[in-house]
RNA sequence: GGGGUCGUGGGCCAGUCUGGUCUACGCUGCGCGGCUUGGGCCCGCGCGGACGUGGGUUCAAAUCCCACCGACCCCA
């Protein structure tokens, strides 16, 4: 068989991501750009299936953890968003309003629904026996972003969950913190996408919260990516919309409350960026909208009985719940290798007469993009573990380029040296916001993180900029 | 926030500097037919746009001027 060299389409994602990145956006038809609104794109089938399948995966999180859906509505009385001060401050600037006819309150299109929920909380909520009060939707949100905009990565319109609880104390409402992590973890490894989660600095929390912890994905070019956050209220919202229940002891007492945003749009970028390549789009068996495609090389006269073995595939896929798609169009064999390698299709199977006459069949792995035989009888076991290895190796190259990209520094020297090679930097921070912006302004847009959580860090030396002394290790790194 | 580039069939674009020869090139797409199918075949016929919007200059504007709308890219 004489095997051509397929071309390549796409330029490499880590030396000019964004163009990469707009290519592959229009090419596989996941997003239109053409809506000619700024900010605002059009997400098309390959995208929007790609996202339910995100999207499944963490409301199951969420409801096997108690949660439950609700829609509130898309508009939020100005009174209302301005209840909580800091938060209003935080989110003011961003927020497209409605103006209210004669005698009408302006509305806001929520850019996100804390003000819109804990109104009916404050309703909802009177006794301990009414907590905990675990709540989420599906939603999209408004920001009218001021900065440059860029599909899924930042819209002024995006998709996400976020889910509003309710608890009697402290304690319950840190637990919720830790589940929040475990959900978004679970769910983030199911995606191969590599990971670090901190603790935002003191003036980088969301408006309104005591802590805020969030999830940041390693994306090409060394930048990383916002994924998902999970805040502990406290009670800085109960007290103004007044959420109050009576305790088992007799007193009223304000609840604690924590909320938690797994952005979808995000998670859908930081996939098709992680994985993909200079062919395409690749994704993991576990969102891949089609799992497997069957592609039939038909040849003269032999045309039913090379078809009638791709439906037979198809059949025994069914009966494996894998999601797949027969391609019985008529295009050449050639160009629905090109489609399918491009939409990302894990596992392709080729079906022409030399499969039907030796009981074998070919099949192609896109992550690899290796191609070998399997006997007939043996096409369920390899399907699922192809499924399994293909998670395993696009996990491991998406750890180890995070690994690859982490650098301890020592100082400020070395800090801009890194920020120079694209790395993500650990180091000593004293913790003061006029040191995070000296370590901004000196390597070019760098930004404190926070202290990473999931990776125990011990201090181990002052702060890298400027000597004080250090009170915890920050990762830093160039965000979108 | 600063800078740059751009807007012409469904897509990508040539033409704009030097106004008329432009109801406008080419590729791709789409439709029909033929031939075919082991990595984007090929051949024939056909479809499809008065050039982002508004105004101005001019005998004459895709082309020059002004405003607006929108987009993309780069740097902070």
């Amino acid at each position: 068989m004489v095997q051509l060299q397929p071309e390549k389409a796409f330029p490499d994602k880590e030396k000019n991501f964004s163009e990469w990145y707009s290519l592959i956006l229009e090419r596989a038809e996941l997003v239109d750009i053409r809506y000619n609104v700024k900010g605002f794109v059009v997400y098309r089938p390959n995208l929007m299936r790609l996202i339910n399948l995100i999207r499944d995966e963490l409301e199951r999180g969420l409801t096997e953890t108690g949660h439950q859906p609700v829609l509130f509505p898309l508009v939020i009385p100005m009174s209302y968003l301005r209840k909580e001060e800091e938060h209003i401050t935080g989110f003011e600037a961003e927020v497209f309003k409605i103006k209210g006819e004669e005698g009408e309150e302006d509305l806001a299109l929520r850019p996100t629904s804390e003000t819109a929920f804990y109104p009916m909380y404050s309703l909802w909520i009177h006794s301990y026996r009414d907590l905990p009060l675990k709540l989420f939707q599906t939603v999209t949100v408004y920001r009218k972003e001021t900065k440059a905009t860029r599909p899924l990565i930042r819209g002024r319109e995006f998709l996400w969950i976020e889910a509003h609880d309710a608890f009697s104390s402290k304690e319950e409402a840190l637990n919720q913190v830790s589940e929040d992590i475990r959900i978004t973890r679970n769910a983030l490894e199911k995606f191969g996408l590599a990971f670090i989660v901190v603790e935002r600095e003191e003036w980088d929390k969301f408006p309104g919260a005591e802590k805020t912890f969030a999830f940041d994905c390693i994306m090409p070019e060394g930048k990383v990516l916002q994924i998902a956050t999970t805040h502990y209220l406290g009670t800085k919202f109960s007290v103004p919309f007044e959420i109050v229940f009576l305790d088992r002891d007799g007193c009223k007492k304000h609840v604690h409350q924590t909320c938690f945003g797994p952005g979808l749009s995000r998670m859908a970028a930081a996939i098709i960026s992680t994985h993909g390549d200079e062919f395409g789009l690749v994704l993991p068996f576990e969102v891949a909208p089609i799992q497997v495609v069957v592609v039939p090389i038909p040849k003269e006269g032999f045309e039913e009985k090379i078809f009638g073995k791709c439906f037979e595939i198809g059949e025994r896929l069914r009966k494996l719940n894998v999601r797949f798609k027969v391609d019985d169009s008529e295009d050449r064999p050639g160009s629905k290798f090109y489609k399918w390698e491009l939409f990302g299709v894990p596992l392709r199977i080729e079906v022409g007469i030399k499969e039907v006459e030796e009981k074998k069949v070919t099949f192609f792995r896109r992550d690899l993009r290796k191609r070998w035989q399997v006997d007939e009888h043996l096409l369920e076991q390899e399907v699922l573990n192809v499924k399994e290895d293909i998670l395993k190796v696009l996990k491991k190259k998406a750890y180890d380029r995070l690994e690859s990209s982490l650098v301890r520094i020592n100082s400020r020297s070395e800090g801009i040296e890194a920020s120079r090679n694209g790395k993500i930097i650990l180091m000593n921070f004293c913790g003061r916001q006029e040191c995070a912006e000296k370590v901004k302004e000196d390597t070019g847009g760098y930004e404190i993180r926070g202290k990473r959580i999931d990776v125990e860090e011990k201090v181990w030396g002052s702060c890298a900029w400027c000597g004080r002394s250090a009170e915890k290790v920050v990762v830093v790194a160039k965000a979108f």
